[in-house]
RNA sequence: GCGGCUGUAGUCUAGUCUGGUUAGGACUUGGGCCUUCCAAGCCUACGACCCGGGUUCAAAUCCCGGCAGCCGCACCA
């Protein structure tokens, strides 16, 4: 039996995860999160909001999970984000049209219209692999989810397929907030959508998923991390791009060797990746579990230059990726530009203001006036783009210099112009920066962490949640159900909710019983009521993992669950008093 | 999207081939008895034939279609 299987199995019947929409036979690719499993995503989100936010000093925004089409245009998920289909209309096998043509022609037709894919599939006569029949149009096949804007359905939008972009558009108000000043951070937890074909990969492959993506703006040229010390010596797990080439072994290296040897491109993505490494040994997911695969030059995006791979082992999946590590360089700012006209770049000023002596071409007023009357204003406007070297090249070839101006060519010649060296201080240019995107998968990230805390010892289930993410905090339990037993197990339980704990009282079955099931849904601590309470008023409380017992005054209990909850103290400085 | 296998309470399963009593059992769960520390025992209750159509006097059982799961193929910016 695979772990997988084990731990699904007690998700389902524990409250955790189930499929979705179940009683209508259920839709692949959709999972629900049950009472439980509600809590700990949250759990979960609110530690990674506390990495990011709280740590890095990061803000979050919250944008629409509809996108127009225009702004899905510009990030390339409209053209880019699908396959080109066809189907043999004898077997009705699917395939990706521009693998057929390669595979036959050896013709690299990637980003081709499909329109031309047709036409090179008849004129090839390219058939089906499989069967040799007739192969249908293409059609694109765009992994997004379409919907229609409106009453009168004209706008056609999309269900955002990441995060992300919903921070790359309102960009010029981020910079705004941030005063103008680089690096910065955004940061966006939220639901993703992506209409997979065939999803067969449980948790692993959903249609609908949700996604904590930090976007962090720098400045190109200063790619370091004022913090990289306090990083410097952590051992991290890599797998870069060369080493899986030669069919290696990963290999542990500091993060400062990391960037000296140029394993990892820049200090700022080794830093993401020591905070990724960080965040997951908060969840309780082992070291040796975990690995970051660089992306291969092949499997790499388009616009990204460095991109790391979080990987979790999974005994059912193999390493599945949990967390992509990105330096996705300037695309998006740079695209989102050009296609909304708006200029997203960054003003970076000089250390020092820089003194600039360059030629420009001044006109003579009294000649130039006169000869192009009121077209004069805009000819001069032209004449500050004009680079002066070449008119003065033309000046020198032909006494003459051509100026096209919104369809006309008016003639300058050099009795009109005199050149003249000027003195200019320019403080700072304009840049885009360049984007390092640490994105995380949380369900996946969930999943993990059910999978590699779930132990089993002989007939015992155990979940051994780190306790800051056990949806409930302390399990109270009346040895025997006795009337008085009962009673003080009540108040104490409520007092616990004061507390804000959350708690549960279970008083069904024996008290053998009680402890599985509390151990089961990784309840880290359960406070027994016994006939020495209603004596000396003390209780007892256990620790999950150690079954290990400690009495304490029934006084202290609020307090000390809260204490070893938040990881104040551990259960073994209560056994040492 | 294609092919093969599969679908009975929350879970595991008997029954399906060969149509015919009230669909049987175990575990779990709820209530009770008992019980003074790790799924004990006893009593009791709740709970199922994936959905739709067809054949038939009669369908969990046979046939067709759909849905879902598993395996293989394909797909996975």
């Amino acid at each position: 039996m695979m772990k997988n299987e084990d731990v699904m199995n007690i998700a389902k019947k524990r409250g955790f995860l189930w499929s979705s929409f179940e009683i209508y036979s259920g839709v692949a690719g959709f999972f629900d999160y049950g009472p439980l499993g509600a809590i700990l995503k949250n759990k979960i989100m609110n530690k990674w909001r506390n990495f990011y936010i709280v740590g890095e000093g990061f803000y979050e925004i919250e944008s629409p999970t509809i996108m127009p089409e225009e702004a899905l245009q510009a990030s390339g998920h409209v053209d880019h984000f699908n396959d080109p289909m066809t189907e043999c209309k004898e077997c009705l096998e699917v395939f990706r049209a521009d693998h057929i043509i390669k595979e036959t022609t050896g013709e690299e037709v990637e980003g081709l219209e499909n329109q031309k894919l047709t036409e090179i599939i008849s004129a090839e006569e390219i058939r089906c692999p499989r069967c040799g029949g007739h192969l249908t149009h293409v059609w694109s096949y765009n992994l997004m989810f379409q919907t229609l804007i409106g009453a009168k359905g004209k706008k056609t939008g999309y269900m955002r397929p990441e995060t992300a972009q919903g921070i790359f558009i309102p960009f010029k108000r981020l910079l705004r907030f941030y005063r103008g000043k680089l690096p910065f951070g955004v940061v966006q937890l939220g639901k993703a959508y992506r209409n997979e074909i065939s999803p067969r990969q449980g948790m692993i492959r959903l249609r609908e998923f949700t996604q904590a993506e930090a976007e962090i703006f720098v400045n190109p040229a200063d790619k370091s991390h004022p913090h990289f010390q306090d990083v410097a010596d952590h051992v991290l797990t890599l797998y870069p791009a060369d080493i899986q080439e030669e069919e290696g072994e990963p290999v542990k290296i500091t993060a400062k060797k990391a960037v000296q040897q140029g394993v990892v491109s820049s200090e700022m993505l080794t830093y993401q990746l020591c905070l990724a490494d960080k965040f997951m040994a908060e969840l309780g997911i082992p070291v040796d579990v975990i690995r970051f695969r660089q992306h291969l030059k092949t499997e790499m995006a388009h616009y990204a230059i460095d991109c790391w791979d979080v990987e979790v082992y999974t005994d059912r999946y193999g390493w599945i990726e949990v967390i992509g590590i990105a330096d996705r360089t300037d695309f998006d700012l740079k695209s989102h530009s050009e296609y909304s006209s708006e200029d997203l770049r960054v003003f970076i000023e000089y250390d020092e203001p820089r003194n600039i002596t360059k030629t420009v071409a001044k006109p003579d007023m009294k000649k130039f006036g006169p000869l192009f009357k009121k077209d004069a204003p805009k000819i001069m406007n032209a004449l500050k783009e004009t680079d002066p070297d070449a008119i003065k090249l033309a000046f020198a070839e032909s006494n003459v210099y051509d100026l096209q101006l919104e369809g006309e060519t008016y003639q300058l010649t050099p009795d009109l112009l005199s050149f003249e060296e000027v003195e200019e201080t320019v403080r700072g240019e304009k840049i885009y920066p360049h984007v390092i995107e640490p994105s995380y998968g949380i369900d996946r990230i969930t999943y993990s962490v059910l999978l590699h805390c779930f132990k089993q010892e002989d007939d015992r289930n155990i979940l051994c949640l780190p306790a800051d993410l056990a949806p409930v905090g302390a399990n109270v339990f009346p040895l025997v159900n006795k009337d008085d037993l009962v009673l003080v197990s009540t108040h104490i339980r409520d007092d616990l909710r004061i507390q804000g704990i959350i708690a549960e009282l279970d008083t069904s079955g024996t008290i053998g019983r009680r402890y599985a099931r509390s151990d089961e849904i990784g309840t880290p601590f359960a406070v027994t009521i016994d006939h020495q309470t209603l004596e000396d008023k003390t209780v007892t409380i256990r620790e999950r993992d150690t079954q290990k017992q400690v009495r304490l005054p029934v006084t202290k209990i609020p307090d000390t669950v809260n204490e070893l909850l938040n990881k104040k103290i551990n259960f073994s400085d209560l056994e040492d008093t």
